[in-house]
DNA sequence: TAGGCCATCTGGTCCT
DNA sequence: AGGACCAGATGGCCTA
């Protein structure tokens, strides 16, 4: 394919001073089974990348290491070893990103929540992991208390509750910046086969959502039933979390783990079998 | 329009 | 020597 840079600008020419051939054709091994190999190899924003390295004094003159009095070893990078070093960072950003979209599904948010960015899918992790393990070990660091005791995380999360004509307005987005996304990476996030969702209607929360699969389960007028350790766990998930979202996907977390708590004896969240290990208590409408 | 998020390039460093 | 990992830089897209 022929890489999508403008007529009067040819791949790092002016940078190694001769012709830059297609990675694909010259690279075939390094870009095998790369589910991005089929696709444009020269993204769009490979130019900016390219007219910057031209501009930034970096390029020409690198920077000294920074603390270190190492003997540094000079590396001779030809235009072959510097475009396949190129290849592989590419390839290994994608496999970072295939595990962040593997975590991504694995915790539980709204459906009509946007995706989440990396960064959020960490931190939500954290958070989820963190309570599951309280959860298993019957030491929450939240006790039962009522709900009404944490009015900033259920106003959060009921401001921000959806109704259900709002569903597709936020897919319609989700969507968008997804085959944006997946325009600019050629991620494999949404080409690898998928095995089927588990759904938790029960809790009228779900994982991240394939765009390639919208999801339209309701989950408006939120009944998922927790309890006090929902509450408790709300709290915990959504106690350092700053952002609406977050804060929402976090609420959507505890709520998994409540839900599965209130249905009592064990329960199943993630695929993962467990045992509730303390009470559990009424079930607030509005706490998810 | 600013800020967030992301992809990509690049050079340095560590490791095998 | 070369691959993996990392962080800085940059530009594009999207949302508030």
């Amino acid at each position: 394919m022929e890489p999508p840079f403008p007529p009067d600008v040819a791949p790092f020419t002016p940078i190694w001073g001769q012709e830059a051939p297609s990675p694909m054709v010259h690279y075939p091994e390094l870009m095998a089974g790369f589910p991005c190999a089929d696709l444009a190899i020269w993204p769009r924003q490979q130019v900016g990348s390219f007219v910057s390295q031209r501009l930034s004094p970096r390029g020409a003159q690198p920077a000294p290491s920074s603390g270190s009095t190492k003997k540094t070893r000079r590396r001779v990078a030809s235009m072959a070893q510097r475009r396949a070093a190129n290849i592989r960072e590419r390839r290994r950003m994608f496999n970072l990103n295939e595990a962040f979209d593997k975590l991504r599904r694995k915790v539980p948010t709204f459906a009509y929540e946007k995706r989440l960015s990396r960064i959020e899918t960490l931190r939500l992790a954290i958070t989820y992991i963190g309570f599951m393990s309280e959860l298993l070990a019957g030491t929450p660091t939240h006790d039962g208390r009522s709900p009404e005791l944490y009015p900033g995380v259920l106003a959060t999360t009921a401001h921000h509750a959806p109704h259900h004509h709002h569903h597709q307005h936020h897919h319609h987005h989700h969507q968008q910046q997804q085959q944006q996304q997946q325009h600019n990476n050629h991620s494999a996030q949404h080409q690898q086969s998928q095995p089927p969702q588990q759904s938790h209607h029960h809790a009228h929360l779900h994982h991240q959502q394939q765009p390639s699969q919208p999801h339209h389960s309701l989950h408006g007028s939120a009944t998922a039933p927790a309890g006090s350790v929902a509450a408790g766990a709300t709290t915990a998930a959504t106690h350092h979390m700053h952002h609406p979202s977050l804060q929402r996907a976090a609420a959507a977390a505890a709520a998994v783990a409540a839900a599965a708590a209130a249905a009592g004896g064990t329960g199943t969240v993630n695929g993962t079998e467990y045992h509730p290990a303390y009470g559990t208590g009424a079930v607030p409408h509005h706490v998810v």
